[in-house]
Parts: structure tokens; sequence; C-alpha cells
DNA sequence: ATGGTAGAGGATCTA
């Protein structure tokens, strides 16, 4: 089973590109951020032609978060605040593909620290956690993915001393996801790569990409059932290249399912 | 030197 994350920075602009990696890179299930659609605006007919069923949690201008899947998909979950969803921002879906618990979640980017935004940060972060503990087991088979706008390590950074005080890297963000992955979650990329240098942002601004300025701040976050079954984990950098790129590419992982 | 680009929407806001 083949399962990817991107943050396409709206499935409109990203559609053609979308549909060519979909079909070159043979996801099962892909987790997909910033669709920038509202509801009803998913594409899911396009998608159903190519195989894939869908389940979009959607806003409009901004967020949106969707799962499509090969294998199935099921008992959808709008959000992480408990059945309301109309009452929040649409960052989280999850559903369940083929018996794995799938979860596509777009973190608050935090804009500041110590700002508005970085304390709702902090909060959502800390009602993904009980989201977890209402749906589901360390013992379950489980992945949480998308773009958590936190960058884990100093590692995962181009240059820690240009981003010393900025949102990505503080403290308090590193510790929340410690928390989270304190839950029973590990990051299925650093299980097969140690090595700094490999992104999986680069800002549209300033040729970033071509510089090599990037963080890794999208990942699939897995439980234990699903980490002794990993086959291989990619960050898709070919995505980032060419024509009308997201500033974010794919990463993908691929297990064996028993 | 607070720059630069992309997307949505139709002036700025977000990233």
């Amino acid at each position: 089973m083949r399962v990817a994350t991107w943050n396409v920075n709206s499935l409109n602009a990203r559609m053609p590109r979308f549909v060519a990696w979909l079909k070159e890179a043979e996801p099962d299930v892909v987790c997909i951020q910033e669709t920038k659609l509202k509801q009803d605006a998913f594409p899911y007919l396009e998608l159903e032609l190519l195989g894939y069923e869908s389940a979009h949690f959607g806003q409009g201008q901004w967020n949106g978060v969707a799962v499509i899947s090969k294998v199935g998909l099921k008992d959808p979950i709008m959000g992480i605040e408990g059945g309301r969803p109309e009452s929040e921002e649409a960052r989280a879906i999850t559903v369940d593909c083929n018996g794995v618990g799938i979860m596509s979640i777009y973190v608050p980017n935090g804009r500041a620290v110590d700002s508005d935004h970085y304390r709702y940060k902090l909060r959502w972060l800390a009602s993904l956690r009980r989201h977890l503990d209402e749906h589901f087991k360390p013992t379950d088979k489980l992945i949480v993915a998308g773009d958590f706008n936190i960058a884990p390590e100093d590692k995962d950074v181009w240059s820690p001393e240009a981003l010393l005080g900025s949102t990505h890297v503080s403290e308090p963000e590193r510790e929340a996801l410690r928390e989270l992955k304190g839950w029973g979650l590990v990051d299925s990329f650093r299980h097969f790569y140690d090595q700094d240098g490999l992104y999986t942002w680069w800002d549209h601004r300033g040729g970033a990409f071509h510089k090599r300025q990037g963080l890794r701040i999208d990942y699939l976050l897995v439980t234990e059932p699903l980490e002794t079954l990993l086959n291989w984990a990619l960050v898709d950098r070919n995505a980032r290249k060419g024509e009308r790129p997201s500033d974010h590419a794919p990463v993908i992982i691929d297990f064996s399912m028993p």
C-alpha cells in the first residue's frame, strides 16, 4: 500500500500536474492539503475516473484538506473538534482506508512567534492529540500525514541561523510535535534517512528551491504496527520542478499489508 | 536593503 501527502497550494491551480503525478507515482492513497476549494467544488468525478474515491473537508479561499483512495474509503470525520466542523477551519479530515486510519492535516502556520496565530497553532496541536485519544489507539494502524508547519530538528532546515526566532523551528512548536509523537507515532521518513539537507518545502520567493533553501515540514507519522511494515519512503523533488509547481513536494511511503 | 512569488479574488490576505 502506497500512501502520499502533498500540500498542493490550490488543487484548482495544480490539477493538471496533480493528475499527471497520480499516473506516475501510482499512490493508493493521497492526503491533500490546501485544496482552497469549497466543499462541493472538489473534483470528485475527475478523480473517480482515475479510480479514486474522495473525502473532502473544504472551506473555500483558504485551507481545505482531503483524502483520495483506490483501496476503499469510509467513515469520514471532518475536523478535530468533536463533530462541529462548521465552527472550525478546514484543517483535518480522518478516514478509514482498507483498515488503516488515515488523517490529512494542515497545521496552522503560526505566522510569528508569540502571535495570536502562533498560540492557535499550539492549541490546535493539543486538540489533534485529543482527537487521536478519542478515535484511535497506538496499537491501531494509523497514519497522520500532512503539512505540519514544524521542522522537527535543526537538520530539517537549510540554515538554523537564518531561521532563528522564526516559527516552524521554535522550541514550543517542536515540543508540541514531540508530545504528539509521544502518543505513539514515528516519522516514517526518518525511519529510513538520518541525514540533513532533505526538505519538502521551498519558498516560491527568491529562487529558494534552486538555492536548496528548504524545510522538512511535511511528513507521514505512523503507529508502530505500520512502522514494522514499511518498505521505503521518499520526497518527490521532481514535483517541485518545472511549470507552476506547488511550493511543497509530495512525500510517499510504501508498506506491505499482511 | 523587510526584498521576493504564488494563489484567491477582485483590495488585500495568506503563506
